[in-house]
DNA sequence: CTTGCAACATACCGAGCGGTTGGTTATTAT
DNA sequence: ATAATAACCAACCGCTCGGTATGTTGCAAG
């Protein structure tokens, strides 16, 4: 990789760990500059604003980051289990960022799915494209599940009750209540079965 | 209602409105000055900072209207019922700022938990109020209701599932998603009867 | 040898923010 | 009549922000 492209990649990373911690519109490009030790020059050479560089940010660190999470347990035989069995796993490897930070799409949509049209359609987009990857998991294993289900309607579900969970973590700054609400959900979602 | 008292109250509505619009952070003084055409010395005679409003709003404005608005589902003879027609009435009645800017409570809280104390323990406190009344009805009619059921953790798993509902019409600008959402909601909840 | 461009660095700008200061006015108590 | 106070107003302050204009450096091609 040249030198260019690491100093690229390097904005990116801390970027995105900043747009994390305090939102799109509170991440300072200060901040950044000192993070990465380059001068706004150097940012202004690789990204033409701060809302290009959020864009790029979501398609090149979270999007990919994001299918490649739940790619895995939905592929698996019993995509059911594999759910399951990855929210659990989720409480458990929890960081403390993440129970204080929330999750960054879920944060982004929160923030700037009203105020800025770039975001919002590729936050849909996104959204989009995990409810598919649910679809399919529960389409593939049709015939062990309830009779007149409605796929899409439950991949929305499995992914905004996920969501609620962790504006429960963010105020409550427990891992206890997002536990109990992933529970919860994970009883519904074994419930799907015959 | 005195003079000063109306110039309050008047603050704390409007702020009530451009909170929920753009966010404790992006909303401005000046803006809420200018629709209740005070100077800035009126403002800051009844309160002594940005964030004492934001904590009267919260309390004098989002709690009570909240907690008067799920009351009244929850006291009904039959809260089950009343739940789900609760919730199918505000998909049908939300009005388009309530699609695009979401629920004032979960904005709050996912915006100024993780960065303000004051913030995240009136939103806590909250919270935990409104599973309360959710814990009391379903325990009111506890005979109706199914073995080993996990009160506090369901009334969770509603309000979390709500929350990441509104997120989920936030971004997609269509109250389609929402509905949907809230339509397998209602299947959960009347599921928890006999 | 020098010309040119990629890849930065430095210094600065205007706008908007929350907050402060020093008045002003109308009402009320003495 | 006067003093005090409640309720407000206008002007200003320091600060940070995103963004820009200009300057510098190293390397590579001709």
């Amino acid at each position: 990789m040249s030198d260019a492209e690491q100093t690229r990649q390097n904005i990116l990373t801390v970027a995105a760990d900043e747009i994390h911690q305090h939102g799109f519109k509170a991440t300072s490009l200060s901040s950044i500059l000192t993070r990465c030790e380059i001068s706004k020059g150097a940012l202004y050479y690789h990204f033409t604003s701060k809302i290009e560089l959020g864009y790029a940010v979501f398609e090149e660190v979270y999007t990919p980051m994001f299918l490649n999470v739940w790619q895995t347990p939905l592929t698996d035989d019993d995509p059911i289990e594999g759910l399951c069995k990855f929210l659990t796993a989720m409480t458990d490897e929890m960081s403390c960022s993440e129970v204080v930070c929330g999750c960054p799409l879920n944060n982004l949509c929160e923030e700037m799915a009203n105020v800025d049209e770039g975001f919002r359609l590729r936050i849909l987009h996104m959204q989009e494209q995990l409810n598919q990857l649910i679809v399919d998991a529960l389409e593939r294993v049709s015939d062990d599940l309830r009779e007149n289900l409605a796929f899409s309607q439950i991949g929305y579900f499995i992914v905004a009750t996920l969501n609620g969970a962790t504006s429960l973590s963010k105020s409550s700054r427990n891992k206890a209540l997002f536990q109990q609400v992933i529970a919860e959900l994970c009883l519904y979602i074994r419930a799907l079965k015959k």
